[in-house]
DNA sequence: GTCTATACGGCGATAGAC
DNA sequence: GTCTATCGCCGTATAGAC
């Protein structure tokens, strides 16, 4: 994990160190398996193979490797919500009622917003990061001019964009505990909507 | 602090011991302000005036502690739950609907949450009490005999029992990291829904 | 049953050596 | 850019006083 290279093709910034994506991605691994309590710097550095000294390095306080794991998921889910609406722009609530239940289907959602509780870097960084995605949403259900209010019941544009993509975050929440009950009946009605109102 | 009574005011189980409460009360103080995180025996010693030693003989490990605070807590919310369902027998979707508002606006629930994500005895605890909670609510639906399938457009009972009580947790998820964008209209919609269904 | 004292290894963070 | 040493916290186990 040196970071000796030729001069022409050395990295530019310690953005993209191999080391610190290494570490990145197995600080994501430890939160999914065993909660972001158990993120330490010797736990991750013995997984990358390296001192937690250096683990400091590049991640001065935790709450500084925590901001930077947000930011680096939330670019990744972007462009994943990004390209599923491109590719399906005739069905924007499936999209993002299938987009929803996949993004929540990770635990390092929650693990994220457990963390930023009572943090307020990492507060700040879902604020931005939740923003931003439902931005885009909302751009998608705008763009489909023929549906000025679309209906689960008559509900307001931005009340079925925040039913439809927060019911797999419950669901997910409970999931997590070990709570299953309903949870069928729930999809299957949402997707009887979807059926309804956007027919494939 | 002191247990020292006459023996025929003696309390029967270390469970009532004053002492236990006072450090269950500290505890659920300082999860709401500072999160779970900051809950140790050292700092719940001090704001009770007692020794840590102390606070690991009520609670052998933290892990005790919090499910005695998660027990302690979904009893009291039962017991209100139960009361606002007797006081209004005919309007339980909106007794739902405000109990879950209310009940919601506490960080300790959110707290508790990321706490179950990875610790068995919490998880088990968490979906014991949940369940629990449900099971009054389904009855308190099935009593309203007249109404076999409530709507919102046409949705099975126990889904919009779950998107009812679902929905203001979710609003206070995003509270708690600073996102506010839709949360009038989508309470409004609600409240509007309920008007019509349940006009008091 | 209630409470205190002490000891252990692991932790985040800092300062500074190489 | 990499790594070590050190500090004051932490959970918790244990032994024993009253």
């Amino acid at each position: 994990m040196t970071t000796a290279r030729a001069a022409t093709t050395r990295r530019p910034a310690s953005d993209e160190s191999d080391t610190r994506t290494a570490l990145l991605n197995a600080a994501a691994r430890v939160m999914v398996d065993e909660g972001y309590a158990a993120v330490t710097y010797r736990a991750l550095a013995a997984k990358a193979g390296v001192t937690s000294g250096l683990v400091q390095y590049y991640f001065p306080t935790l709450d500084d490797l925590f901001v930077a794991a947000i930011r680096r998921r939330s670019e990744q889910n972007v462009e994943r919500l990004a390209e599923a609406l491109r590719t399906k722009p005739d069905e924007p609530l499936r999209v993002l009622w299938e987009y929803s239940r996949d993004e929540s289907s990770s635990a390092l959602t929650t693990e994220f917003l457990a963390l930023g509780n009572h943090r307020k870097s990492i507060k700040s960084e879902i604020a931005e990061a939740t923003e931003q995605v439902r931005r885009l949403q909302v751009d998608a259900l705008q763009a489909q001019l023929g549906v000025p209010e679309m209906s689960l019941g008559p509900l307001p544009r931005d009340v079925l964009l925040f039913v439809l993509t927060g019911i797999p975050k419950l669901l997910r929440l409970e999931a997590g505990v070990g709570i299953s009950a309903s949870h069928a009946d729930v999809v299957d009605a949402f997707e009887q909507y979807l059926d309804t109102v956007e027919p494939a």
